[in-house]
DNA sequence: AAGTTCATTTCATACAGTGAAATAGTATTG
DNA sequence: CAATACTATTTCACTGTATGAAATGAACTT
């Protein structure tokens, strides 16, 4: 499936472009020839995933009814939803879906607490896996190799603070025993948050739930007395999607 | 390039199913063998696009950041925010930005009014050319055979009583010489509409703006009499993008 | 106006995409 | 619990599609 992956390669370009891009830009930077690049970026446009105005391609708008269907209809983005509302609630902090995608992570759902953390709701933000409680928790059970791929990519996609090495990154990982992620000012500064991680059937966790709250309303004690209320959430949201048909 | 063109039509068909589809149904519906299913389906799950667990398909994570980045990014969908945001403000009603894409239109910006429309947030969401003056106005200058295909379409995509045939249709659209369109009670009931096309470089527009509002609120005069304003919004939208490299 | 860069088309070739068939794996049923 | 149906996956030989070099045409630059 050459042709594929290379339109995929294309259409993530795009995005990480974050403006229009000529045709001989994506042709070099994905290193395909001019032709191939054209033709792909042709089909994508039939199908909406590409706009063109004059000579410059962009993302187009059939991905806004994509990103709708999975966030009305994935089994995990809907499960989670009441459950994070209960968190949420019980605890009055921000609770968060993360998930993993590659060597990052993305934010698919989330429930405000009392004091809202007003960054804007970031839905769809690709996060690091390095930083972060809900990120590091990801990672806390990788081995030595998968570690060094994800400082690597971390580096690669240029995410902020990240020049770490794999040491520096697991003084920051949960010792064994723990199974939850704590983490103050690291991706965001006055920001503390823990996370723990949805337990699956593989043993690499890809998804995590996290509380995260403004310094001003929330101590680190504070947040640590919640993990359990958050184990728990984990578990249930866990047993649901085991429980339907996914 | 067939390949890509069959893997966009795999992917349309797990936004249409709505939930998770096993590999031979997919296969059937697209009219493909299942080796190619799933060789398609492997490429996009490893781009995120499509997530698998045991044996069943569903849109993946990927899309968000996609939807995200198209929602920051383009040109059209940034240049109109402050300028619904404008447009609502002076007349109080909910301002929507829709675009075409195929035989659908889609929401892709949305402010709203003093009374805010409370259907949720339908951001993303897939709407028919036939109905609703945004739907209208984007088909009033089409010609005979292209309404007939955005009759068959909507009917065929299933949208809410659309079964209108290409006369129906035509005896609601703006006659000769209105450049807006105007609708009560067509998509939802007690909703008011009325909407003016964007003007672009070819003739046939692809994006229209609308105002709307519950009959509590407006009349159809009041809104009516915001004709003037919204045409202002367009045009004012059109040179902006015509500005900017895009 | 000449030159440079970029988009697009053409075309011959190679190889990637294809489905039939065989195999393995899972449900379903009696 | 065995037998049967269905579904997923792998293998493989063939074909047709995806490919890039080169030629052409368009659009900026100087």
């Amino acid at each position: 499936m050459r042709s594929l992956s290379r339109a995929m390669e294309v259409f993530a370009e795009l995005q990480r472009a974050e403006r229009p891009q000529r045709l001989s830009d994506l042709a070099r930077t994905c290193g395909m020839s001019l032709p191939t690049t054209l033709r792909i970026l042709r089909v994508l446009q039939d199908f909406g995933m590409v706009s063109q105005t004059d000579k410059s391609y962009r993302i187009g708008p059939a991905v806004l009814p994509a990103a709708r269907s999975y966030l009305e209809n994935d089994p995990l983005v809907v499960a989670a939803r009441p459950v994070l509302q209960q968190v949420a609630s019980q605890t009055g902090q921000t609770a968060s879906l993360y998930t993993r995608l590659g060597f990052e992570r993305i934010l698919v759902a989330r429930v405000d607490g009392e004091s809202p953390l007003r960054y804007d709701l970031p839905l769809g933000k690709r996060l690091p896996l390095t930083v972060g409680a809900a990120g590091k928790i990801l990672v806390a059970s990788a081995s030595e190799e998968e570690l060094q791929q994800v400082v690597a990519a971390a580096i690669a996609a240029g995410h902020e603070s990240s020049a770490f090495t794999v040491k520096e990154l697991r003084s920051r990982l949960p010792e064994a025993g723990v199974d939850y992620a704590y983490s103050a000012d690291e991706r965001a500064t006055g920001v503390l948050s823990v996370a723990v991680a949805v337990p699956n059937r593989s043993g690499q966790p890809s998804e995590s739930i996290a509380l995260t709250s403004p310094v001003e309303t929330a101590t680190e004690p504070a947040l640590k007395a919640a993990v359990p209320e958050l184990r728990r959430a984990a578990n249930r949201l866990s047993e649901l999607l085991e429980g339907s048909v996914y």
